[in-house]
DNA sequence: GGAATAATTGATCAAACGATCAATGAGCGT
DNA sequence: ACGCTCATTGATCGTTTGATCAATTATTCC
């Protein structure tokens, strides 16, 4: 076997890769690349198959890591905590712009989060396997986002009451299920959402008198 | 080790399980048995779990299906083919019954079977997994059902040109997104999804002044 | 009731798995 | 230029995995 490997990290100029690195800058590299691994083959994937995509011994991963639980654990953590955005319940609260604008604004930055490969795929894999993080941060997006949504969309109506908590997760969902199909499903969808998310909104808006 | 195990399927009243079964008997045990056990804890799940589960050695399931991947397959027949309504597509077309309640009648039927706990979580497995079966399955209902549902939205529809396809996957994905959540999320779901599919279907179908 | 049939078992294999550890050698300071 | 440090390796351990097969025993048939 050849020492000096080359990375396939597509086309830094560095050209062979060096042989060691700084603690913290290999811990990166090998959590950037276990997101990317795990995100393609699930959770069961080998230590031994993320190693070789590595170009690195899979022993190694066990000097950073006490355990594949824990490195997963550090990739939930990339995944989830260090992607969250604290200012959208303010976004959505400002009255003084137009709901459909802060909601159109909301949809476009949380879907180019959720719509990414590895956020998308990474969160149905620890969903299916139960994980804890997975359900709270669910509970935390209808508990603080979706209910704002819903308060914020019966302010604005101009009918009976307004919609229900089902009726705003039935939006997200609607919305939420084009990264399904893109990234689980791996159907052709359209490159760009917005179109499909404008027109859901507008819907939306429209249905409960709540628009312009 | 004692011989004569008691079955856990929950109170047949048959009391002890018959030590030997007819093969076919046996086999759809086991299929039964391996789809309920792959939907919990996923595709990767081992033989020996699931040769405990259904209180059989492992070595039988090999018996019956050559191989795992064999079994897996046997699976996917079980959960996917053997429950397809093929008069979907008539229902839809019936023009002289209401386009609501075609649509609703279509998704009450629909939802009753994706909302199945077990068909659920198979889909998700297998759709993460990239199986074959599952993506020619999304294109069936793409190219038939759904392409349908938007004709006849079109036909319906009062106002300019009515619905585009992403605007249908919208609504369908809506609704499948209730079973996501309860399944997949394991969130807490309204029992009956019936109001929130009639709701989303009414909201739909007013948006294009398809209604009434 | 006893022999024939075959469904089921228990033991076992080779490969793959997560994890450990002594040996190695690249990179740094001096 | 050289030696020290520690990031990295290669070999290895104990288990678990899918899979095989001869031995066993429940069931059927006469």
């Amino acid at each position: 076997m050849d020492r000096y490997r080359q990375t396939d990290d597509g086309g830094t100029a560095e050209g062979a890769t060096r042989r060691r690195l700084p603690p913290d800058e290999r811990r990166r590299q090998i959590v950037d690349g276990a997101v990317a691994f795990f995100a393609e083959v699930g959770l069961d994937g080998k230590t031994r198959d993320l190693a070789r995509r590595l170009n690195v011994t899979q022993s190694l991963l066990f000097k950073y890591f006490s355990s594949k639980d824990a490195l997963i654990e550090a990739v939930y953590v990339q995944v989830y905590i260090d992607r969250l955005s604290p200012d959208w319940p303010d976004l959505l609260r400002d009255r003084t712009v137009p709901l459909r604008d802060r909601m159109l604004a909301f949809y476009t930055e949380y879907s180019e989060l959720i719509f990414e490969y590895e956020w998308m795929r990474i969160f149905m894999f620890s969903g299916l396997a139960g994980a804890e993080l997975n359900r709270r941060y669910l509970e935390h997006m209808g508990g603080t986002i979706l209910k704002l949504l819903l308060e914020e969309v019966r302010a604005a109506s101009r009918t009976g009451e307004g919609p229900d908590m089902e009726d705003i997760w039935n939006l997200h969902g609607g919305i939420v299920y084009i990264g399904i199909r893109r990234h689980i499903y791996r159907m052709p969808c359209p490159d760009n959402p917005a179109p499909a998310i404008e027109s859901a909104v507008d819907r939306f808006l429209r249905a409960f008198a709540a628009d312009g």
